[in-house]
RNA sequence: GCCGGAGUGGUGAAAUGGCAGACACGCCGGACUCAAAAUCCGGUGGGGGAAACUCCGUGUCGGUUCAAGUCCGACCUCCGGCACCA
């Protein structure tokens, strides 16, 4: 027999699949239902990690699977090609950023291959090719003209390591998503996406999502972070206007004692004029601005500015402060302040000593203003607020809402958390954005007939990793297209984002080159009906893609408002109990894995260890074992090496078998069990773990039949292919390899999945429990036809139940047919 | 602080409210071998018992139920997300 040699069949069974693409769109004909499955395209960095092998490998066992079940599957792969590991290596090791790329696309597209994942390579993309970002500048301009993309000044997040903007989704913590370096803030002008304008679509989009993780939809929800509420004017005493606040707590409105407005706020300046204390403010607001998001948040402190405003309510005056913890960047950068009913103006208050005046009075409470250690946030019953003392916090905030609108002194407004999506990218490897500058015009979109733009690739990388494009005259100097006068090019790239927003669609036509997508292709293949990926893009990429897609919608390219059917988000791959980080320096690398073991150790082990959305942790004794399933399956499978193996075609799902006094109609029933469990786990549960472990007991009892010199019959015979043909998807190298040298023709790979034979899972006797008050007393064994009656019989019949009860009665009991029998005395 | 998720053997983990710990790792024992490795077979939650058996056991405390790892309430711990969002 020959030894299970992984290297030697794996190397043959992927130059057969890359000679006879057999699987492109699976093996049914025109009419098959089709299948979009997709995994979060990777970054080319060079190699692929672990993280990458466990995500491709659920990819590809549900691909094989589904072809099995009779699917066309699209299963492409593609690159996120852009972005600023390839300039840093460019400065580091002399390499162009386009010959970088694209060599490491052939590295990993080479390891991709060792792995045995059945990806329709013909639909490759990599987003750094002009044939890809044309489109993506044609829809900028498209946004550009309908509004959704512009231009503004305004102060965005700054990291200092990467040398460009990032957007609010991109800032982890006031740290960089990437490196994790410090982002500072700097008032830069740049281009943005008008995310904003679909924040109700997006959240209320979320409820039909059923079939993303509740977590992920509930971080977008958050993130989104819609919140209703009211707009007020409070009049200014000292000067003309008034300023305006948004509240969601207008119950509390007759408790205000200050206002606050945030150091960037427009009025800052102009009431500590009118307040005689511009020193005064000038210097806070000067010390505030200069200081780091974290220093801000040391602690509340603040300045008066020696103006007032007028309560809308109540008529009273209170002063306007300054103060450091208003965001400029929510709302209106100013607050009505509340501090017996919001903990932030109660420490403000205490510090300025501000009154403090309950307005909300708890159930069966005496709130008191002088005596409260703390603000009360809850609603409650209104007091000491006119007209509306008495009512409850929700019927107030409503009616004092109304009331202010009636008089025209607010409004009703939904705020969001969320921001504009910048994306102006100060660096070079990225899509150019088709503008131009033009002094005489100013900014002027590219003709769409001159698009692409085109990225130079013969550049010289700056040392200190500033974009090149800037100072490339050859490159920057154009045209106006207005004017025809001179022009320069627009130098900031697109954020690498935006690549990843539509790839997905562009899959379905990858290699048109008259439009973007085919619309035949898109209506056959779309939405995405799985895609998996990792949590950390739950705001980011899918919070874009979804954004995108209503965009591409309104713009008429697609019909579709949600992306991503189903979502599954898979664990991080653990060692010593962290990350595998190459700073950790607890990495394993797949080629060392594929090296030792082979691919198909390296899958089964990433779908053995644990359920796919929790973490893995990494473990060479797991690995080790995986190898050993698989060593046995070759042995089991090789002693049959020589006879031709029995097995069932599709039309032919019995198989005679042995008789049963061997035990054969046990093996049978046990094999289309195991079918039923394996097709259950990975159709519809996606819990491959268990898929597997259902496999392993099926191979356990094929042994133990050997071990009884039970082993060359035809149950035998279809029980071994039987664990060939549902083990294919994890393994397909060994399996593909054993079905030729036992089976033949059909190859593995075009056969339909094995179908459950019901009648060959009904028992004639079932062995049951018999409990007694809750404990386990006793096994019966009954017909699988017997009523309840004749089950409750012979369960009360049964010598230990019968001494159990000793003559009593029993007070109740119930049957669970096939369980068990419960007896309460 | 708010919002998610998770706490089960020595370990990774299983379990539509129905006999907790499938499967695997590790460990122990046996077979094979001159021997070892590999392989095959068996055992393996804890306590008691020679055994048949029996008691206890899914983070803690309560509740619902004939029956709770699973449902409900309170709490503890860990992980993840957001965090002065008015």
């Amino acid at each position: 027999m020959d030894a299970y040699n992984p290297e030697e069949i794996e190397a043959r069974w992927q130059r057969r699949w890359a000679e006879a693409p057999a699987m492109d769109e699976g093996n049914a004909g025109e009419e098959a239902p089709c299948f979009y499955l997709l995994e979060m395209f990777p970054y080319p960095s060079g190699r692929i990690h672990m993280g990458h092998v466990r995500n491709y490998t659920i990819g590809d066992v549900m691909a094989r699977f589904l072809r099995a079940r009779g699917y066309r599957v699209l299963h492409p792969m593609g690159w996120d090609a852009f972005g600023l590991p390839a300039e840093t290596a460019a400065i580091q090791r002399g390499v162009a950023p386009a010959k970088w790329t694209y060599e490491n696309i052939e590295a990993m597209r080479v390891q991709l291959r060792r792995m045995g994942f059945s990806y329709d390579w013909k639909r490759e993309l990599a987003t750094c090719h002009p044939g890809y970002y044309r489109w993506e500048q044609l829809f900028f301009l498209q946004m550009l003209e309908k509004g959704i993309a512009y231009r503004k000044k305004a102060v965005v997040n700054w990291c200092e390591q990467c040398g460009t903007v990032l957007a609010n989704e991109q800032v982890e913590g006031e740290q960089c998503w990437r490196g994790h370096r410090p982002v500072t803030q700097k008032e830069i002008d740049g281009w943005f996406l008008r995310i904003t304008a679909y924040a109700d679509e997006l959240l209320d989009g979320l409820d039909t999502l059923e079939g993303w993780p509740e977590k992920v939809r509930t971080m977008q929800r958050n993130w989104i972070g819609r919140s209703y509420g009211v707009q007020i004017a409070f009049p200014l005493v000292e000067c003309e206007g008034s300023l305006e606040v948004f509240t969601t707590r207008a119950d509390t409105l007759f408790g205000v004692t200050f206002a606050s407005i945030a150091a960037e706020h427009p009025l800052a300046e102009r009431l500590a004029e009118a307040g005689g204390r511009q020193s005064e403010v000038r210097a806070f607001v000067d010390r505030i601005r200069r200081q780091e998001a974290t220093e801000r948040a040391q602690g509340k402190e603040g300045v008066f500015t020696g103006c007032h405003v007028v309560n809308p309510v109540s008529g009273e005056r209170v002063p306007v402060y300054v103060a450091n913890f208003v965001l400029m960047s929510y709302g209106t950068g100013a607050v009505m302040a509340v501090p017996a009913h919001d903990q932030r103006d109660f420490d403000f208050a205490r510090r300025y000593e501000i009154p403090i005046r309950v307005v909300v009075q708890s159930e069966g409470g005496d709130l008191d203003g002088d005596a409260m250690t703390a603000a009360y946030e809850d609603d409650g019953v209104l007091v000491a607020s006119g007209e509306f003392t008495g009512k409850t916090s929700e019927m107030a905030r409503s009616e004092i809402a109304e009331h202010l609108q009636a008089a025209g002194k607010g409004r009703k407004t939904v705020n969001y958390r969320l921001r504009d999506w910048g994306i102006s990218r100060q660096r070079y490897w990225g899509a150019p954005i088709p503008v131009v500058h033009c002094t005489a015009c100013g900014v002027v979109p590219v003709a769409v007939e001159q698009l692409p733009v085109i990225l130079p690739t013969d550049v010289e990388l700056l040392a200190g990793g500033a974009s090149p494009l800037p100072t490339l005259e050859s490159w920057v100097n154009t045209q106006c297209p207005r004017c025809k006068g001179a022009a320069r090019r627009e130098t900031d790239t697109m954020d690498t984002f935006v690549e990843s927003s539509w790839y997905f669609l562009r899959y379905t036509s990858a290699r048109l080159d008259t439009a973007p997508f085919d619309p035949l292709e898109l209506e056959k293949w779309l939405p995405v009906d799985h895609y998996i990926g990792g949590v950390e893009h739950a705001v980011l990429h899918l919070l874009y893609s979804r954004f995108f897609t209503r965009v591409l919608r309104d713009l008429g390219w697609i019909r579709l408002d949600e992306p991503f059917r189903n979502l599954l988000t898979q664990g991080m791959v653990i060692k010593d109990g962290a990350k595998m980080s190459k700073s950790k320096g607890n990495v394993v690398d797949p080629d060392d894995l594929i090296n030792a073991y082979g691919a198909d150790t390296a899958r089964l082990f990433s779908m053995f260890a644990a359920p796919p959305e929790k973490d893995l942790d990494w473990s060479e004794r797991g690995v080790d074992g995986s190898y050993r399933f698989l060593t046995r399956v070759w042995r089991l499978a090789m002693a049959f090496e020589g006879r031709q193996l029995a097995w069932a075609d599709p039309g032919r799902s019995d198989v005679g078998g042995a008789p049963d006094e061997d035990g054969g109609g046990k093996l049978r029933s046990l094999v289309h069990e195991t079918i039923r469990r394996v097709t259950h786990d990975i159709g519809e549960r996606r819990h491959f773990n268990t898929a597997v472990a259902a496999i392993m007991e099926l191979v356990n009892a094929i042994y133990e039949r050997r071990a009884l010199r039970q082993s060359d019959d035809a149950i035998t015979h279809f029980a071994t292919a039987t664990v060939l043909r549902l083990l294919a998807p994890f393994a397909p190298h060994i399996t593909s390899e054993l079905w030729e040298r036992l089976v033949g023709t059909p190859a593995l790979d075009r056969l339909l999945w094995p179908e459950v034979d019901a009648t060959a899972l009904v028992r004639e006797t079932l062995e049951m429990a018999v409990q007694i008050n809750g404990k386990v007393r006793a096994h019966i064994s009954v017909p699988a036809d017997a009523t309840e009656a004749d089950v409750l019989a012979t369960a009360l019949a049964e010598e230990k139940v019968a001494g159990e009860l000793a003559g009593r009665s029993p007070r109740k009991t119930v049957v669970v047919p096939g369980r068990l029998v419960s007896i309460v005395v």
